[in-house]
DNA sequence: AGAAAATAGTGCGCTTTCGTACAGAATCAT
DNA sequence: ATGATTCTGTACGAAAGCGCACTATTTTCT
């Protein structure tokens, strides 16, 4: 392989998608971070100042309602970056909370240090939209799966794509957690993976959560998860 | 006004954005047409050959699933346009069944006629990147409202959406077809329906819906309608 | 004019999910 | 160690919305 030393290449669809001189820039222009769950990036209305290429990590947009609850907009992980928005167009800020769901690097880039790539760069440029893309599919099936279908599969679906992203079958979360980012109980995510676990699907021990059958998981949701599926797959 | 003849700033954002030459030319290069209502224009998987810039026309995004059932992703009117992605990507796909929600005119280009805008035209492409990342915002509500509030709250937020797009008070639906966006049931739209008729906010007749009292279905849906129209502001 | 279709009103039992609450177990802090 | 905190299990009544079915109008078709 070409250029696959330990700087570059570690595995964001969009930067890997670029000619090996533009991710070099980018890797040298920005620098390789570490995200810890929780860790608010941007809170709402904040300007959004850099971009962050998720590695192993997975970075979700949430919606902070007025009666204190809670529900996820879209999940964030190797195949986008955050920010996407604020690259061609000055001056804008977080519409939603982001923050990291689960830990893992990032590339953490300026914006101001990058702009001219985005202005030069077309690799650069089809990349970012396809992602937009990509991502707009995301959170259309949401909204199609959050109208019309049961928390089990909306589990489900949430977790395959945590799992995509997270890049490891060791997940750290609670069913606190899960429950925010659904817009559910916590009870009720109690239950469902509960039955999940009996059904060997999933184990989990206090904040962790480990995928045992990946196929059991894509049969109990609902058919959201193929459906994003199919569209990252056309993209290419 | 300049230019304010009957051809051409009838009422697209994205086209009025534009320099009058360019506008002209989108103009000469389409054409205007009228659409009506429950007209297909794509399904799902059709390659996008036309954009269309709906003027007083209003365009449904749906999701049709596999049990028959069906939940509307995105509605689209003045502020947008049905194409976006590829208008920028050759060979893109419709991932929804797209179909005229409430009927009125549009401007029909070809795609391959206009192509070459898109890479010139600097102010096209940075109101269409405005207008998709309105798109965005109205979906990441829709998931938010879907999951989280009332049939009533979200018949009220898409009521409002369709308002606006459709640009008069009286609107042409029946409960039937209002259920199959919002992917509920008939009789369900029927019991919300009826008591917003009861407080005077709306009333109906036989497939038409008449916007009695704005503000009134303002106070009556969630504040995802706030959200999507701050944003929408926060554009210009 | 008469039949057929479209639109809307209503009722009932059922399922899912919520809100809330309490308790046990594991982990953390000091 | 031990007290506090976090995480999970469980329960129960309430509410929203569903599936289904039947009816009454109005409109359209022939």
């Amino acid at each position: 392989m070409v250029g696959n030393n330990n700087s570059v290449s570690r595995g964001n669809s969009i930067l890997d998608l670029l000619p090996e001189i533009e991710r070099r820039e980018i890797f040298s222009l920005g620098k390789v971070i570490c995200v810890a769950a929780e860790e608010t990036i941007y809170h709402f209305g904040d300007p959004i100042t850099h971009l962050y290429f998720p590695l192993n990590s997975a970075f979700s947009a949430t919606s902070l309602m007025e009666d204190g609850s809670s529900a996820e907009v879209s999940l964030t992980g190797h195949e986008g970056v955050i920010g996407f928005f604020a690259a061609f167009n000055e001056q804008q800020s977080a519409r939603y909370w982001i923050s990291v769901l689960t830990s893992g690097e990032a590339v953490k880039v300026e914006l101001a240090n990058i702009r001219h790539l985005f202005a030069e760069s077309k690799k650069l440029q089809s990349a970012l939209l396809a992602s937009s893309r990509n991502l707009m599919c995301q959170i259309s099936q949401r909204a199609v799966c959050n109208g019309s279908h049961s928390l089990a599969e909306r589990f489900c679906f949430w977790l395959l794509l945590v799992h995509d992203r997270a890049k490891t079958d060791e997940i750290v979360l609670t069913h606190e957690v899960i429950a925010r980012k659904l817009g559910a109980r916590r009870a009720g995510i109690t239950n469902i993976a509960g039955m999940l676990q009996i059904a060997k699907v999933i184990a989990y021990n206090r904040g962790t959560i480990r995928i045992i059958n990946r196929w059991g998981l894509e049969k109990e949701s609902c058919e959201c998860y193929a459906a994003v599926q199919n569209a990252l797959a056309a993209k290419e």
